[in-house]
DNA sequence: CGAGTTTTTGAATGGTCTCAACTGGAGTGG
DNA sequence: CCACTCCAGTTGAGACCATTCAAAAACTCG
């Protein structure tokens, strides 16, 4: 594990100038300097793509930002069902203060480097420190409205609209490359099985097989070369997913 | 909406003595007392059963944690399908710091009193008193993983289970009475309409009402008296609902 | 290219919803 | 006190949506 050291330079241009950036990892500049400081023991650790980074009800390993790449955080149930909650991006974090046991599955979706600090470690952090502990906060909260909109997703939406959701989200938030030169075509880019969409969307591989060549045949989208997908209309999309521009349903 | 004026001498009984209780409402004697010190404006608000006390979309009208009572928060989509996202009792909160619109709805289900701030005031509160900012993180810790456990009923869940669940969740947290004398059962109080325990379900009223007959016909509980619930075997509603002992879903 | 995996597609099954009718209890007014 | 209404809850029948099982097609990687 060797804590206490970092392999990977690309954290250092990440850090925030003043501890103000929403978008910064949890340890920006400020935190880093203080571990400095305090000779504290910190690490980036890398991973592949599919290395499972921590797996539910077992300790977990450290308390980690992600500084790049894309992780899925999944709940099993006893018979083996899964189900998604998350997918993880930067600078969200893995693992938990203050428990022993991983409630979650996290899984790299990407290459993936997390910076790491023991969880005892984090634990007085957030007590020293007011300004990291606001940001854990409002990230907190953050996941919890997102959560909890996730619930309308599984709860109520046919899987047409969770499929279309699921594909709003992601070009807003994760896979978002580029729209297209010269058209009004989007492309996401979406790494992961039709059976991992299917854990987010509480529904089974074939079904989301099916909504994808039926959004296709709709015209809205391809998803030929099925890791990526090019959204040709993204209004119709939206519609598709039940989202509207009132403000009733999006968060 | 007389900010200032403690309507009711309830909220005395129950603030902690020295700041530590879990139980004990986000406002305890410490922070009342703070609040006194620097006379800054609060009340103790009472709702009826039923009365909605915040509305999606619009501005929430307080920040508050409730005294006594339960409430439910749900999420309407524009076509008037409706999610349910959590089941309030006390110390849970009401209001968002730092947004202006509420993003849930939320009723009263009992007779309800609510220990109310200005959404301003709390965020000074917040800033100013860490053993407050800690209770409140964590709090919504919890908020998130029950959110996320939730997600697991709605996703992977059949209807049996999902009404199992949530039986076994209010029996644990919200309606318990007691065991009853001589006897293995236990009553639970559940009250609302078959509709909204649709709602936090994600099912149809008439499917709530069809696994009901389900769990009474297999002996495991009696809901005449549709908003009373007599358990006869316990642990075979924790089987019914898919909860088993190993800790693989119980969070 | 060939083996294994992922994805797509088809057909049949089954679970949940919708529509509709009926039941039962609470409250109202004659 | 009883008939009436209203609403919540129950039950049934049929339709529909998503799943399961099965097989073919496409893609990945050695």
């Amino acid at each position: 594990m060797s804590l206490g050291l970092v392999h990977s330079k690309s954290f250092e241009g990440r850090a925030c100038p003043k501890c103000s950036g929403e978008t910064e990892n949890l340890f920006c500049a400020c935190i880093l300097q203080i571990l400095n400081q305090k000779s504290c023991s910190y690490a980036v650790r890398t991973f592949k793509p599919g290395a499972v980074i921590a797996m539910e009800g077992y300790k977990a390993p450290f308390f980690g930002s992600i500084i790049t790449g894309v992780a899925a955080q999944e709940i099993s149930l006893a018979d083996g069902r899964v189900q998604g909650v998350s997918l993880l991006r930067p600078p969200d974090v893995i693992g938990n203060h203050l428990q022993e046991t991983s409630k979650y599955s996290v899984t790299a979706l990407s290459n993936l480097e997390i910076f790491c600090v023991s969880s005892e470690l984090f634990d007085s952090l957030l007590r020293e420190l007011p300004e990291l502990r606001l940001r854990f906060l409002n990230m907190k909260l953050g996941d919890l409205e997102r959560a909890r909109n996730w619930l309308t997703v599984l709860g109520r939406r046919s899987s047409t609209e969770r499929l279309a959701y699921l594909i709003v989200r992601v070009a807003q938030k994760i896979g978002f490359d580029a729209s297209l030169p010269g058209t009004n075509e989007l492309r996401v880019n979406l790494p992961i099985t039709r059976e991992r969409i299917g854990s987010f969307l509480g529904m089974s591989t074939e079904t989301v097989s099916r909504e994808f060549t039926h959004l296709e045949r709709a015209g809205i989208l391809s998803a030929r070369n099925s890791r990526v997908i090019t959204i040709f209309n993204y209004r119709r999309l939206e519609i598709a997913a039940g989202i509207d521009d009132d403000g009733g349903t999006i968060h």
